[in-house]
Order: C-alpha cells, then structure tokens, then sequence
DNA sequence: ATGACCGTGGCACACGGA
C-alpha cells in the first residue's frame, strides 16, 4: 500500500510542528504541502526531514505560494513548474515520480484577487493543468494530482451562505473547468468512495467557522483509472484543524493498493 | 441580523487568502 497526503500548511515555518505531528500520525509515504510562504532557501528541511523525510520545496520571494514533497521513498523530481506559461514565475507546482506513479502537487490559484486578469489566470492554470493530466493520460502514466484546488466542485462542497455565487471558488467557469479535468478520465477520490450527499470539507475560515462547521472541500486528490481502481481509503484528517494555531486547511489524504 | 482571522513584509498597514 502507498499512502499520498495533502496539506496546505498557510506558511510551513509557523506550521513545522503541525507537520511533523502528521508525519508521525498518519506516515504518508509522500505529503505535499502548499502555500509555504517561503522563499526556498528558507524552508525548514532540517527540522522536517529528522522525522526520516527527504524533501524538495519551491518557494519564492515576497511571502507567497510556495508547495513541496515530503517522501520517505526514493522519488525523483520531473517538474518544478506548470508548463504553457514562461512568464509564471509563481511557486505553485511540483511534480514527483515515486513507486512508478506520477504525482503532482498543485496550488491552484484562488482567482478572487487582481480583478478579471486575476481570475483569467485561475482559468488559464486551470486549462494548463488539463493539457499536463492529457499528456500524462496519453502516455499511459499513472498520474495523482494532489493539492489545494481552491475549486469547491458542487453546490454540498461549501456550507450554505459561506460563499457568494460569484466567488472564484464556485463560478460556473470555474466549475466547468474542473468537469474538464474530470471529463479527461480523472476520479475525485473522496467522492469516489464518499458520494454525495456526503458532507465533507477541508477548510473553514479562522474565527468561529470550525466549530459551525462553516467550511468549503478544496483539497483534492484526481487519479487516473489505474490508480482509482487501487483507491483503497481517501479520508480528510480533521485533528490538525483543531490543534492550537492551526492552518486554516486540513490534510487530505489516499491509500492505493500494490 | 451581522461580524468575527491570520501570515507576510516590515514596523503601519496593505494585501492575499477563500
């Protein structure tokens, strides 16, 4: 069995305990991390990598985005960015081959800031991803894409009045977008093993959103069909959510059978 | 009925987050 697991961290340097409390509890074989916060050079290897992980992060400058891997079995790194853009100089991508899958780790961006170009980003990220997931398809490699979507995919991923319709998490092109990688033969694994009306979030706002449950399903984890038909458990970690000083995300997290 | 926070850079408060 191969355990993969998902954590957006919002900054590792504060969350480094939180992370290494994961590590010891649940022991994904990897565990991708997002919104670092860090420039690379900064990211606490040492400290995380004395549970017995190896590491590579991709931060940069200015406090922002910034993902990583965290693997206790041999992997080799493919990418460190998303292709289709030379300009895309955010830290949002990383992409690993271990136990002969392909995995990657993405921060999808949020969209609600920087306007319509802001939010043509999203979309255009999310048109570059599909064309990565086809040509991994159409090479026959198993491919997991884990991460931070910031894409509630239907009306029970988000508690009722938590988001505007027109917020970027739930536009109807934001939506369709994600039916696109889907539509490619990608499973959502949570719902394949926790259909709706099932609800299951990943996220809720600081302040009083976790104890009313006000929260949104975000973090994903899409698998290619050899890889859905290993799905053995997909399952949301919720105790980091409720330990002091928390990230305002959860870990997500997969079994694939042998 | 409504609002409620947090992290970063940098040292006041703007910005992003979702």
């Amino acid at each position: 069995m191969i355990r993969l697991a998902s954590f957006n961290v919002n900054s590792v340097r504060k969350r480094a305990p939180h992370i290494l409390r994961f590590l010891a509890r649940q022991q994904p074989d990897l565990l991708f991390l997002q919104e670092l916060k860090c420039r690379t050079e900064e990211f606490p290897g040492v400290e995380l990598a004395a549970s017995g992980y190896q590491f590579r992060a991709v931060g940069q400058p200015g406090g922002r985005n910034g993902v990583a891997v965290l693997a206790r079995i041999p992997f080799e790194v493919v990418s460190e960015a998303l292709p289709g853009d030379d300009a895309d100089s955010q830290a949002r991508f990383i992409e690993v081959k271990a136990a002969g899958i392909h995995a990657a780790g993405i921060y999808l961006p949020n969209g609600n800031s920087g306007g319509d170009e802001g939010y043509l980003y999203k979309l255009t990220w999310m048109e570059r991803l599909r064309r990565l997931a086809q040509a991994r398809l159409d090479a026959f490699t198993p491919l997991a894409i884990l991460g931070d979507f910031n894409v509630c995919p239907a009306a029970q991923d988000l508690a009722p009045g938590t988001l505007p319709p027109t917020d970027a998490l739930v536009r109807p092109e934001t939506r369709a977008a994600w039916r696109a990688l889907e539509h490619l033969g990608l499973t959502d694994a949570l719902r394949a093993l926790h259909p709706l009306p099932e609800r299951i979030y990943t996220y809720w706002d600081y302040g009083s959103a976790f104890e009313r449950n006000a929260g949104l399903r975000i973090d994903h984890a899409l698998l290619s069909a050899e890889l859905a038909e290993r799905l053995e458990a997909c399952t949301v970690d919720v105790d980091p959510r409720a330990e002091e000083q928390p990230s305002d995300h959860t870990p997500v997290l997969i079994d694939l059978a042998d």
